[in-house]
DNA sequence: ACAACTAGTTGCAAATTGAAATCAGTTATT
DNA sequence: AATAACTGATTTCAATTTGCAACTAGTTGT
């Protein structure tokens, strides 16, 4: 990795640590979607990220100490990737993110949901969140309230809605 | 400009539109340095943004909606570039990616002292600073508070305690 | 033994980036 | 009026990055 930066700015640096396409989509899935395993941030991407990309950017990603990568005990090639602190810091920004795209781009309903929520719920909703991502990725306790399993339900609710599906 | 969008996700629509080394480096020159033409964010840039991808950013930014462009009275050759409410709202997101970046970055302490007044400010602060961006950008009336003076202020503090001036 | 699955790697064309030089129009200086 | 400096770009070109498709080498299930 190249240590050369542009400026101190903290702004810039973390530009340069997640300013590109594909590095906030490999945390989102990961976050949001608990995709923990190459193949399942490969094929169930929205987004279609080719296998390259996807292998350069957890390298680096880990790397930088975003994510971290251990063994799958039930398959030798199998890594497992986990958020890290830091990368489950990342909560507010992407909530911001969520919220500024939900107003200011053609964002779907359906993929609207979990952002609305998530702005709605604010500061105590995300504090909440990273509490269990901590459990899900670092071996913290379990906490009682699932944010995760809210904005999983929120979503399945309006998917089926749209469907014209009776919840 | 291409319309195809990798998915409809609230967060993959900001990043296709922010997603890169540069965009949100000129716009937090715009922000928070009041940059406001092309020279001046050419060459007062921190981080040494080259003329080509200057203008070809002020104008994918400026058909995307988040700048606006008229032309300077003093100079027929000048324009004026102004942030729109877009991208005024983008203040939170700035705000949190300047607080993950003190945390989680090697920022020099000078650059991040507006990050941290940001993040101690809250949700109330960057109401007035965007109420005060309106005002500088928009023709809005202008507010009693400056926190972009109150930013300055702390900045040009650190920097000359750190070069060993008495203020 | 064999098929399917695993995490990647390789090859290659296209697009993007970025440094340096250049450009044409405008303003300030002499 | 001539000229120098400044304006927002554009051009050129090499290097890098991207992304698709094919492929690899090892692992697991049947």
């Amino acid at each position: 990795m190249d240590t050369a930066q542009r400026s101190g700015c903290p702004i810039n640096l973390t530009l340069e640590m997640l300013g590109d396409r594909w590095s906030l989509i490999i945390i989102r899935d990961l976050m949001f979607g608990n995709r923990r395993h190459f193949r399942e941030l490969l094929t169930h991407s929205e987004e279609g990220i080719a296998s390259n990309i996807l292998a350069d950017r957890l390298k680096r990603l880990t790397e930088s100490g975003l994510l971290s990568r251990r063994d799958d005990p039930s398959h030798k090639q199998k890594g497992i990737y986990s958020l890290t602190e830091p990368s489950i810091q990342l909560v507010p920004l992407l909530a911001q993110m969520g919220a500024w795209g939900r107003r200011h781009t053609r964002a779907s309903e359906e993929l609207s949901i979990r952002a609305e929520l998530l702005e709605e719920g604010g500061p105590a909703m995300w504090a909440d969140f990273m509490v269990e991502l901590r459990a899900l990725h670092l071996n913290a306790p379990v906490p009682q309230r699932s944010v995760f399993a809210e904005l999983q339900a929120a979503y399945l609710a309006v998917v089926a809605k749209n469907s014209g599906v009776v919840v």
